[in-house]
DNA sequence: TCCGGCCGCTCGCTAGAATCGAGTGCAGGA
DNA sequence: TCCTGCACTCGATTCTAGCGAGCGGCCGGA
């Protein structure tokens, strides 16, 4: 994408264009401009520039004599060039202080984080499921139920605890059981999921020749017990509410297609997941992300990490109209905080 | 209360009207009445008995030449003696029957169990969680954390794990943790968590000067680990854009309050608790609920239970004029097979 | 006493016309 | 290059009239 050029002057009433059109949320006409802007020229020099500015597909008139309104590639440019970020302060930032902090469960700090955000922004708050396969093992433990099946239960990384059901060829014992487990727990703790599995398919192979029909079937239920394929990525919503408060009637149709992908999840965790590779915040503006069901929406979303590893990521969901100079550096600051909260003892 | 005693015509005139109102949505005048119910007698006829049940506060004219609307009294009457309820049968009973199956996890069932209500009805599905304290204790086990807390991880019934951490006077071994565990297991295994609680807090007391300190330690953690006092209820909602569907713009307002009871969890949980007492379909009219928040919608629920306890409730939220005859059968049936799957082994 | 037919009235809904005013585009001049 | 002045556009608002569903009341008949 080519960096627009545009004269100062131009930059500075778009500025001023996006800054009120988010407070106010109705077309701008040049007159207002003007004022906001404080350029020394007159209404018609501003209706000249915003000709212009609208033939590069910055800003639109919903119809002839209306003011102008951002369309997303404006957004774009506010966002990437002109924006002056408003650093978070006061009340806000010692709720996060409070409430994500060292100690308190996974699950609990992704929940409180999405409420957060929700509340600080007054928009949709959305945090996805610590990627447990990226988390440290401390220990593990087999259960046998009926019918072949093995209750796995993984503690990870101080205090979080999953749970899975696996499906093996034959019922076992408590003792063979508790002979893998003593076996995995001697040998992986303190080494991450996925690490734990790769090695254990690696054994299972290599040493094949050298390790009695016992110890291969401890490893093939180990190593599926690891299998992190089944492992269904999910986050957790909060502030629903707040969508319905941006949006006035006749935006329902949209919300309800919004409401319907976060039912689904699969679309928007493809979203949030596009801000796992790159550190920082990443803005997704309207029909940017690609997804219909987004178009009259944007995303503003920061990955988090702990150990080192990426665990997953945070986001605000609300109307392309929000004010992004007040969210990208709450989501910025969460996601630091959370990060922090996350780090094992 | 007390039954309202109303004539026969009457009966069959509010039946034909709720029906009908249930479907279209709209006032029902006096023709539309006459015809639909089929009566022998003329429209006048018909606006008088209406205006008889308008004086008993069954039916409620929105202004002057309007038809009649029921109201909440309306729709009880309805409810509890006038309705003809349809059996479930097709595909829905079928996605049911499929979904709903023993050996899946809790959780699992419970996520089904809402979504299957709110896609079957087209409305708000929701279950509580089940109390844990009510199941059947499988094995416990402690694992040391920093600063005296302990990570509890309590395996109940076939399959269902739940962790949650404690904070002890000082920091425990390895060891001793794994014998308070030992002890617990071999004693208690078999009951359920609220009956393992009581009889350790029994033996602290009564055995005091037998047992010796370090027993009484562990009895300690053991009896704090199975407190059930700051088990958080909770439920899983499904569809909530079921509910924006069915709501026309300017019921938004009312909307937006429902969507912040969802998060805020305690009203709606006080409410579905309420039928936790009595076996069998409970139905909360508009305003009967008792929550303002609640007054433009209805709310069916149905207790489920597993091994002859009550473990949660599970039910429809919808609007006031939502179908009944076909909801009422559906929560019905759902927390039959609901139970049935929670059924242990 | 109860019911049906008739009639006049009410009131929300809709369409069309008139008006308003914000804001534009353009021409012409400094 | 920029400003002034002006005609024009077009959504929003208001008002009016007309329509029609539906009600209540009255009266006459079984």
């Amino acid at each position: 994408m080519v960096a627009e050029v545009i004269s100062e002057r131009a930059q500075r009433l778009l500025k001023a264009l996006v800054e009120r059109y988010i407070r106010e949320g109705q077309p701008v006409g040049s007159g207002t401009l003007l004022q906001d802007s404080g350029l020394p020229v007159s209404a018609a020099t501003v209706r000249n520039i915003m000709a212009d500015l609208e033939e590069r597909g910055l800003v639109h008139s919903p119809h002839t004599s209306a003011g102008r309104v951002p369309t997303a590639r404006g957004y774009r440019l506010f966002v990437d060039s002109l924006i002056t970020v408003e650093p978070l302060t006061g009340e806000a930032l010692r709720g996060l202080e409070s409430e994500l902090v060292a100690g308190k469960s996974p699950r609990e700090l992704v929940a409180s984080a999405s409420r957060l955000l929700s509340s600080i922004t007054a928009q949709a708050g959305l945090v996805t499921i610590p990627r447990h396969n990226r988390m440290a093992l401390r220990q593990v433990e087999f259960l046998p139920l009926t019918g072949g099946r093995v209750l796995v239960i993984l503690v990870t990384n101080e205090s979080d605890v999953q749970n899975r059901v696996i499906q093996t060829g034959r019922d076992f014992s408590d003792m063979e059981l508790q002979q893998a487990a003593n076996f995995i727990n001697q040998r992986y703790a303190g080494r991450d999921l996925d690490a734990v599995r790769d090695s254990l398919i690696g054994a299972m192979h290599s040493d094949k020749a050298v390790i009695d029909r016992y110890m291969q079937t401890i490893l093939d239920i180990a190593s599926r017990a690891f299998d992190s394929s089944d492992e269904v990525d999910d986050y957790v919503l909060a502030g629903e509410r707040q969508l319905l408060e941006a949006a006035g009637p006749e935006r329902l149709e949209k919300l309800r297609d919004l409401f319907d992908a976060f039912e689904r999840k699969k679309d928007i965790l493809d979203l949030v997941d596009r801000c796992l590779r790159a550190d920082g915040v990443k803005v997704f503006i309207g029909e940017e992300s690609g997804y219909q069901v987004l178009d009259d929406f944007s995303v503003v979303t920061a990955p988090y990490q702990s150990g080192g590893r990426t665990l997953g990521a945070l986001g605000v969901i609300g109307p392309t109209r929000m004010s992004y100079e007040r969210v990208i550096p709450i989501v910025d600051i969460t996601a630091r905080m959370l990060s922090q909260a996350l780090e094992p003892v």
